[in-house]
RNA sequence: GCCCCCAUCGUCUAGCGGUCUAGGACGCGGCCCUUUCAAGGCCGAAACACGGGUUCGAGUCCCGUUGGGGGCACCA
C-alpha cells in the first residue's frame, strides 16, 4: 500500500530538530511504499506568524536533500502574509498528484464549508463567549479543583445568530461515551468523553483551529498515515471523532515519541544546537543527520544490528513497526561519530566541495575555481581525521597559507638540536633528488634516509613534520609533502634548517 | 489538580514466555597497528526501576508503586 504522508509545520520559527525527526519518519514511510511526502504550512494563527520562517523551513528540507511531492509553490509563497518566495521553491505543477494549495490561510473557504456541514448535521454549534468570560469560567472550575471542560449547556448566550460574531464548537457525542484511538505505535488508547471539551473549530476571525484544519486537509489531500509528535495524543480523540462525523475513513494514526535533551526534558532552546541550520553551520552533513535522527526511536529489529545507513538503505528498510514508543534523548557524541562515518563515505571531490565554505569562514583564502582540485587531493589525507566539516581548517591551513618559521625548540622536539639539524639537511638533499615528487617515492626515499643517518622514523619524521607544516599534529607526512610540492617543501625545510643553524 | 503516554547498560537500542550466564552501537578504559593525530582490529567495565500477581517458567503478560514526559487555549 502506497502511503501519502505530510509534515505540517506552523511558520512560527526555526525548524526544530525534533520536528525534523518526525518529518524524516513520515518521509521514509512514504518513500518506502513508493508514495508521496509533502509539506503543508499551518499558518492559521495570525498572532504567532513569524516572517521568513516558511522560507527557512523549506530551505531546511532542501539542505537535507528531502524532495517534496507537494508543497507551497512560488505563487503560493508570494501570497503569504509576508512574501515567503525563494528560488528553491517548487514550481507550479510540481505537485505529483497531491492537491494544493499547501498553505492553510489559502484554504479558508474549505474549513468554513466543512464547519457549516457539521453545523447542519448536528455535530457542532455556535457560541460567542468572550475570552474574558471563558477565562473566568476556567478560573472558577479550577477553584473548585476541577478541570475546565466547555460544554454546550454552559453557554452564556444560547441564541447566537449566524450573522453576529461567533465561533463554531464541535459536539462531543455521545456525551457519556468513549472514543478509542488505534495508534500504530502505541496500540489502542481509550479516552473518556467526559475529559474532552467542545473544541472550537472555527475561530471568530474566520480561521480554523488546528483540529478542524488538520482533519479537513489530511482527508482532502489524501493523507493515509498521520505522523506527528506525541504531544498531540491528548487531542487525537477529537480528530477521530471528526473523521467519524464526516464519514471519512480514518487514517493510520502514529504518534511518535518526543525527542528529549540531555537533561531528559523536552528539547528546547537551552539544549544547544536547535535548528537544522545550526547543525549545518556546525559542520554536520545531512547524510549523518538523517541517519542519526532515524536511529532516534527507530531500529531495524529482527536481530539485525546495523547502525550506519545511507539514505537509500533507510528508505528500503524503514517501517513503522520498528518505531519505538519511548522518548529518546539526543546524544551529540553519537551524532559526531556518525558524521565522521558519513564524511569518510564521501567521494574526495564531494568532500572538497563541501569544505570550501568552512575553510573560507576560517579565513583560509580558498578560491573554489582554483583550489578545489588541490582540496580533492587533500581530502583523503584528512577524511578519517575529521568528525565535522569545521574540524578541517586547522588540519589544512598550511596548505594554503605560508607558515611562520617554527622556533628551534619546536623543531627539535625531543631530539638534540644538532641531530635535528642533521635530519633537516639530509631530508633537504633527499627531497631535492626524489623523482617523481609523489607520495610512494617520497616515502621510500625518506624511510631509506632513516637507515642512512641512523635515526628512527618517528624521530626524523617529527622534525620534518614541524618544519613543513608548523604543527606537531598534522595529516600523514608523505602525502602532505607530495601535495605541498617540491618547491614549497624545500623552501620550508630550508628556512627551518637556517633556524637551527 | 485532572487526563494521557513512557520505563533494558551513561546514551540509542535488540529482545515480541523457555534459546538471556540479556545482544549490538556510541561514549568510556586497556592492548595491538602506527611517522603525529586519526581511522581500524581485539579485549574490558556497564542495564532488565520497585512490589505484587499469572505461569512449570517473566526482561518479555496483568495490576499497583515510584520515576520521567506530554496535554488540559478562539496556539500549533
Amino acid at each position: 500500500m502506497k502511503a501519502r504522508t505530510r509534515f505540517a509545520p506552523s511558520p512560527t520559527g526555526e525548524l526544530h530538530i525534533g520536528g525534523v525527526r518526525t518529518a524524516i519518519f513520515a518521509w521514509l514511510l512514504a518513500k518506502h511504499t513508493g508514495g508521496e511526502f509533502f509539506i503543508r504550512i499551518e499558518d492559521t494563527d495570525q498572532d504567532r506568524y513569524v516572517p521568513g520562517s516558511t522560507r527557512r523551513i523549506l530551505e531546511s528540507f532542501q539542505w537535507l536533500g528531502i524532495e517534496l511531492d507537494g508543497g507551497p509553490d512560488h505563487a503560493s509563497l508570494a501570497r503569504m502574509k509576508t512574501n515567503e518566495d525563494f528560488p528553491g521553491a517548487l514550481a507550479d505543477g510540481e505537485y505529483r498528484g497531491v492537491p494544493g494549495p499547501f498553505v492553510q490561510s489559502q484554504r479558508l473557504h474549505l474549513y468554513r464549508q466543512w464547519a457549516e456541514w457539521l453545523l447542519e448535521h448536528g455535530y457542532a454549534y455556535r457560541a460567542n463567549e468572550t475570552p474574558e468570560e471563558l477565562a473566568r469560567m476556567r478560573q472558577e472550575a479550577q477553584a473548585r479543583g476541577q478541570t475546565f471542560i466547555f460544554r454546550e449547556h454552559m453557554r452564556l448566550r444560547h441564541d447566537v445568530r449566524p450573522d453576529e460574531p461567533h465561533v463554531i464548537r464541535m459536539r462531543v457525542l455521545p456525551p457519556n461515551g468513549q472514543t478509542v484511538l488505534h495508534d500504530a505505535i502505541r496500540g489502542s488508547i481509550t479516552f473518556d468523553h467526559s475529559a474532552i471539551d467542545d473544541q472550537v473549530l472555527l475561530k471568530m476571525d474566520g480561521f480554523p483551529t488546528y483540529h478542524l484544519a488538520v482533519v479537513v486537509d489530511d482527508h482532502l489531500q489524501g493523507v493515509t498515515h498521520v505522523l506527528r509528535g506525541d504531544d498531540w495524543l491528548p487531542s487525537a480523540p477529537k480528530h477521530v471523532l471528526l473523521y467519524q462525523y464526516f464519514g471519512w475513513p480514518q487514517p493510520v494514526w502514529a504518534h511518535v515519541p518526543n525527542v528529549l535533551g540531555t537533561d531528559g526534558k523536552k528539547l528546547s532552546k537551552r539544549h544547544g544546537a536547535q535548528s537544522v541550520f545550526e547543525f549545518r553551520d556546525q559542520g554536520y552533513i545531512p547524510e549523518a543527520l538523517i541517519n542519526f535522527l532515524a536511529l532516534l526511536g527507530w531500529a531495524l529489529g529482527g536481530g539485525e544490528e546495523q547502525n550506519v545507513f545511507t539514505r537509500d538503505e533507510l528508505i528500503a528498510r524503514f517501517s513503522l513497526e520498528g518505531v519505538g514508543s519511548s522518548p529518546a534523548i539526543f546524544d551529540y557524541a553519537k551524532l559526531d561519530w556518525l558524521n565522521g562515518v558519513h564524511i569518510r563515505m564521501l567521494r574526495d571531490d564531494d568532500l572538497a566541495q563541501r569544505l570550501v565554505p568552512f575553510l573560507q569562514r576560517a579565513d583560509i583564502p580558498i578560491e573554489p575555481a582554483r583550489d578545489v582540485a588541490k582540496l580533492t587531493r587533500i581530502a583523503p589525507l584528512i577524511k578519517e581525521r575529521i568528525k565535522k566539516l569545521t574540524d578541517a581548517a586547522p588540519l589544512v591551513d598550511f596548505f594554503f597559507v605560508d607558515i611562520p618559521i617554527p622556533p628551534a625548540e619546536a623543531l627539535a622536539g625531543k631530539l638534540d638540536r644538532a641531530d635535528a639539524l642533521r635530519a633537516l639537511q639530509a631530508t633537504l638533499a633527499c627531497l631535492r633528488a626524489v623523482e617523481p615528487f609523489e607520495e610512494p617515492p617520497i616515502e621510500q626515499a625518506m624511510r631509506a634516509l632513516c637507515d642512512a643517518i641512523g635515526m628512527k622514523p618517528s624521530q626524523l619524521f617529527s622534525v620534518v613534520r614541524v618544519a613543513v607544516t608548523g604543527k606537531t599534529v598534522a595529516p600523514p607526512l608523505f602525502g602532505t609533502i607530495a601535495v605541498l610540492g617540491r618547491e614549497t617543501t624545500l623552501q620550508r625545510l630550508a628556512r627551518a634548517e637556517a633556524q637551527l643553524r
